[in-house]
DNA sequence: GTAACTGCAAAATATTTGCATCCTT
DNA sequence: AAGGATGCAAATATTTTGCAGTTAC
């Protein structure tokens, strides 16, 4: 069974590149892997560190800049200026992001999820603005915390 | 007309960092006369810039903090990694932040508005996590530009 | 006068860029 | 073989810290 489940995962991170017209190198494989490993979002710093110094830190900035401009991933905004990183759904794969789901951020254990089966609330707004896209961060704890 | 606007402009400043416990120092005042004047969110790099290298770079960073550590200002989140600030309401002063108000962020004149009238909405949680505070940035184009 | 604040220098971090080399296709 | 991706070095940019001098109260 781990045999099966890692051929899944394998083919998943092959399939996401192949899709997305990138080429399958290691690190890329890696950086997936660690995504797909755990339910949180990840900051550039987290990568670096559980990657295990295998890779050099700009070969993660271009790893992660890549991945958001082809919407493998996308960003989570925070107030504290760290930047999180979270996989994208199959759905919005391709640069346009349908991610409608909103972010937990955990200030017990201090990981972020997406909670993607809660959808963003309509907002509404005063006359004459118009909204493109409704981001919502949540802080509080989170149900292995508490 | 412009004396008179501009004395209470002084004394709302003045009120607000006595109220504060902090000393009336001239960048201090420069500082929240920015903030004061516009409606928008300023980023650090923006105070630097209209500030017109008048103090330290250091300064603004030991300000900025200082007021969102009273409760004077709050950061908002945005995607960009770049910080920004806003004027809190005075209910907020005090270190305790009750703005339960949305941002708005507009993407052709890149300015960060509060949008004080709009309420943050309730958000409906899955089982186990509890929320503490609720972020809404909302992105689109504002009154000014559409 | 004293504590708080600022400015300068410098350290520590974080991010970007150029280029030679290596790997994927 | 060719183009893309990586790694290293170095350039930039950002943020933090220490300390001496200045200012508010």
């Amino acid at each position: 069974m781990p045999k099966q489940a890692s051929v899944n995962i394998e083919n998943k991170i092959a399939g996401l590149l192949k899709r997305n017209n990138l080429s399958i190198t290691d690190s890329r494989k890696k950086i997936l892997h660690l995504f797909l490993e755990q339910t949180g979002a990840l900051a550039h710093g987290d990568i670096e560190k559980r990657a295990g110094e295998k890779f050099d830190r700009v070969t993660v900035y271009r790893t992660l800049q890549t991945f958001v401009d082809k919407g493998i991933i996308h960003t989570i905004p925070t107030a504290d200026n760290s930047i999180r990183y979270a996989l994208c759904k199959d759905e919005c794969a391709g640069g346009h992001h349908h991610d409608h789901h909103i972010h937990f951020v955990c200030h017990k254990c201090n990981n972020t999820y997406c909670l993607d089966d809660v959808v963003t609330p309509e907002i509404k707004l005063p006359k004459g603005y118009s909204a493109e896209h409704v981001e919502v961060v949540v802080d509080g704890i989170c149900k292995n915390c508490r």
